[in-house]
RNA sequence: GGCGGCGUAGCUCAGUUGGUUAGAGCAGCGGAAUCAUAAUCCGCGGGUCGGGGGUUCGAAUCCCUCCGCCGCUACCA
């Protein structure tokens, strides 16, 4: 029987875009998690959004010249683009920001109020008369009561390492604007989290199979013993506290944030008209409820949440937290601010989303920092294309030349076909329980090598010779190779996502399921697609080539995208054009596959053309005075690929071919013949 | 300051409750093969498991200490 998963993925903060690092800590490891789980038919619920409040927000926005909204929508379709193309398949993603997440953080507020669980106290905190806030602690420097050193923040100084009040800061002053703030009193609502100690101590005793740095990090907390925390803020953007005469408050982010959990699975079900149904899986104690988030988020997730949802009292429990650790860069922390990060959109700007899931996985920094490099992502890159890419491809080959496209008959399976076939069985089952044990990395390294399997039995069985020997033996050879090129798409189906469509596509079969690997399934006799090369080799130093969305956005401490790129650096006042802004232009060739004429239109054609490894795409362009569709297709024109698209005459296009145009007519730029779809133009 | 973690073959990483000759992938060397994106397959790794000390019949795995790196320390999310 199916059991029911509520899967979430740390609430991204929607101030800025993401990293390759926030992708492979708490985004990639859940994606493959969750899509396991489907393929198992287990009723599963995956749902994110951005956590769209709080002062950091307020104060990006200020910076930027934004208002908070204006900010938050930005970096909203940002952050939900890049999971779209790298293939997080929430089930919902949603936002913090919207009415009903309002209602449900103010109800949950008002229950853990009436169940006597939070209080009401009065407290000093410094405000800022110039900025009109009452300052977050990390938002004020000063000097250190204890060493004297000017560079004390309001939380802690950096100098002594002296953990601070606020208060006791010398010539305090705000970090925004520079003016001193004075003390002030304003009351708050604090959670009693003291009163769940003993509570949650033995709640973490009973979980099974939590990793044991997200244990550790628990121990280290209780250890010091909780404390009651303040749960709301003097802030106008956020959840406003439900409550008479607490106007000007909000609920602080930390409380509101993770409650967005049961609102988006809430917004999911509306979507689904089952307005009630959100309930089936929170409500019930059954329900498996797995975060994955960074080892920052841990006391979170492992403490205050679940204190939060007992002290509601009918609400499904923490099943498990696969907190996973930082992911490097060139041997540097992933930041913002300081320029080391990789984003995501960058990369899915260049390349296909499937390596990057490849390498991201196999290098998951599961129980520790790991680094990650392009010259690793190369390797990576490559052993897909030589390993699985490989053995796909030499089997549709053959398939192809050998045996017309046509699956052969299986035959008599012999020893070998037997024994790959048990192998692979056997395999899927550790995969599978890799992957349920949140040992995504072991379990990916595993699928690898499946494909190594496959490889060594078709050098084994030898059809090459075997074609001419005995054809028979042949055939039973090549059928068992495309049941596992089958196999491997269902094994790799949680890892490479696309790429298992296009294999799907290949042998005309996309469905999945975990049960179905190593038992064949492809029919006798049934036809099969055109090969397709599945992933294009690096070269070494690739990097060099790689573009960025703009340069802008890491730039200045502060994120800053949404800024158009023309706006960005066109220093030249002349005629003349950067080096840098021509380099953003992104030609390549492209392999023109089909040509047809635009309805209504005389001098449009629509095509699409093959970009390599950007895949396909649809362009249109005024050529029809000047080619006939069938002396075009089959050509290799330059094309700009990241021109904005436009749609002309209701057709979209994404792209412009270039061509000549003169007095003698318009002429395509042709690449030679030795120019592959998707090589770079400069 | 307190708490915690990390340091394993050239590189990136695995190493379960301490137990036979410390593993994988990549890179490198040799060979086979040629269906395939010069891909594949086979063979080859003596790395003081950061240094030192200790416990033990036996430790990369436990304890102490030193060196190097890092994280957390609750009102930025």
């Amino acid at each position: 029987m199916a059991r029911r998963y509520l899967v979430t993925s740390a609430l991204p903060y929607a101030n800025g875009p993401l990293h390759l690092g926030h992708l492979a800590g708490a985004y990639l490891p859940a994606d493959v998690y969750v899509r396991f789980l489907r393929m198992r038919g287990e009723d599963v619920v995956f749902v994110c959004g951005t956590d769209e409040h709080g002062v950091a927000i307020t104060i990006a926005a200020e910076r930027e010249g934004k208002t908070p909204r204006e900010l938050v929508d930005v970096y909203h379709s940002v952050i939900r683009k890049d999971f779209e193309d790298f293939g997080v398949s929430f089930d919902n993603f949603s936002r913090t920001t919207l009415p009903h997440h309002y209602d449900f953080a103010q109800k949950v507020f008002l229950a853990l109020l009436d169940k006597g669980h939070i209080s009401e106290k009065s407290i000093q905190q410094l405000y800022c008369g110039r900025c009109q806030r009452f300052l977050p602690d990390r938002y004020i420097d000063g000097t250190c009561p204890k060493c004297g050193s000017t560079s004390a923040r309001g939380d802690q100084c950096e100098d002594c390492g002296s953990w601070l009040d606020a208060l006791e800061l010398v010539d305090a002053r705000c970090s925004i604007c520079g003016s001193a703030p004075e003390p002030r009193g304003t009351r708050h609502w604090f959670l009693k989290l003291d009163s769940f100690q003993d509570w949650i101590s033995g709640f973490l005793e009973t979980r099974e199979g939590w990793r044991e740095n997200v244990l550790n990090y628990c121990r280290g907390w209780l250890a010091e013993g909780l404390r009651e925390r303040a749960i709301t803020r003097d802030l106008d953007w956020g959840v406003p506290v439900p409550l008479e005469g607490a106007e000007g408050k909000v609920l602080y982010v930390w409380f509101e944030n993770l409650l967005g959990y049961v609102s988006s699975t809430v917004e999911h079900f509306e979507k689904l008209g089952k307005p009630e149904a959100w309930k089936d899986y929170w409500k019930d104690p059954e329900t498996r409820l797995v975060h994955f988030i960074g080892k920052d988020n841990i006391v979170f997730h492992a403490i205050n949440f679940p204190i939060m949802l007992h002290a509601l009292e009918d609400f499904a429990l923490t099943w498990n937290v696969p907190a996973n650790e930082f992911l490097n860069f060139g041997g540097q922390k992933q930041s913002t601010s300081r320029r080391t990060a990789i984003w995501m959109r960058d990369c899915i700007l260049n390349l296909p989303a499937d390596p990057f899931r490849y390498a991201l996985t196999i290098g998951a920094p599961e129980n520790r920092d790991t680094d990650f490099t392009w010259s690793e992502f190369r390797a990576r890159n490559n052993e897909l294309a030589d390993v699985l890419g490989n053995f796909v491809n030499r089997t549709m080959k053959f398939a192809h030349r050998s045996f017309r496209g046509l699956v052969p008959a299986a035959g008599e399976p012999g020893a070998e076909e037997s024994g790959l076939m048990e192998t692979i069985r056997d395999i899927a089952a550790s995969v599978g329980g890799k992957i349920a044990g949140f040992q995504i990395k072991a379990a990916c390294s595993e699928a690898m090598e499946a494909a190594r399997l496959c490889n060594r039995y078709f050098d084994r069985v030898s059809p090459w010779e075997t074609v001419r020997s005995d054809p028979a033996r042949c055939a039973v050879s090549l059928n068992t190779c495309l049941q596992a090129v089958d196999w491997l798409r269902q094994l790799f189906g949680p890892f490479l996502p696309f790429t298992a469509e296009r294999i799907g596509r290949m042998l005309g079969r996309q469905r999945l399921d975990w049960s179905e690997i190593g038992s064949p399934m492809l029919q006798d006799g049934a036809g099969l697609g055109k090969p397709e090369i599945l992933f294009e080799k690096l070269e070494e130093g690739f990097e060099a080539q790689l573009r960025t969305v703009e340069a802008e956005a890491t730039s200045g401490g502060g994120p800053a995208a949404g800024k158009a790129p023309s706006q960005a650096a066109t220093e030249d006042s002349g005629n003349t054009v950067a080096f840098e802004e021509f380099r953003k232009m992104d030609i390549r060739v492209a392999l023109i596959e089909e040509v047809h004429r635009v309805e209504g239109a005389d001098k449009l054609y629509r095509m699409v053309i093959d970009l390599g490894r950007l895949g396909r795409r649809q362009i249109v362009a005024g050529l029809r005075p000047y080619y006939r569709p069938e002396d075009l297709e089959g050509m290799k024109a330059a094309v700009i690929t990241n021109l904005e698209p436009a749609t002309i005459r209701g057709v979209r296009s994404e792209g412009m071919i270039l061509a000549s145009d003169g007095d003698t007519g318009v002429y395509l730029l042709e690449a030679g013949p030795e120019a592959r779809p998707g090589d770079l133009v400069r």
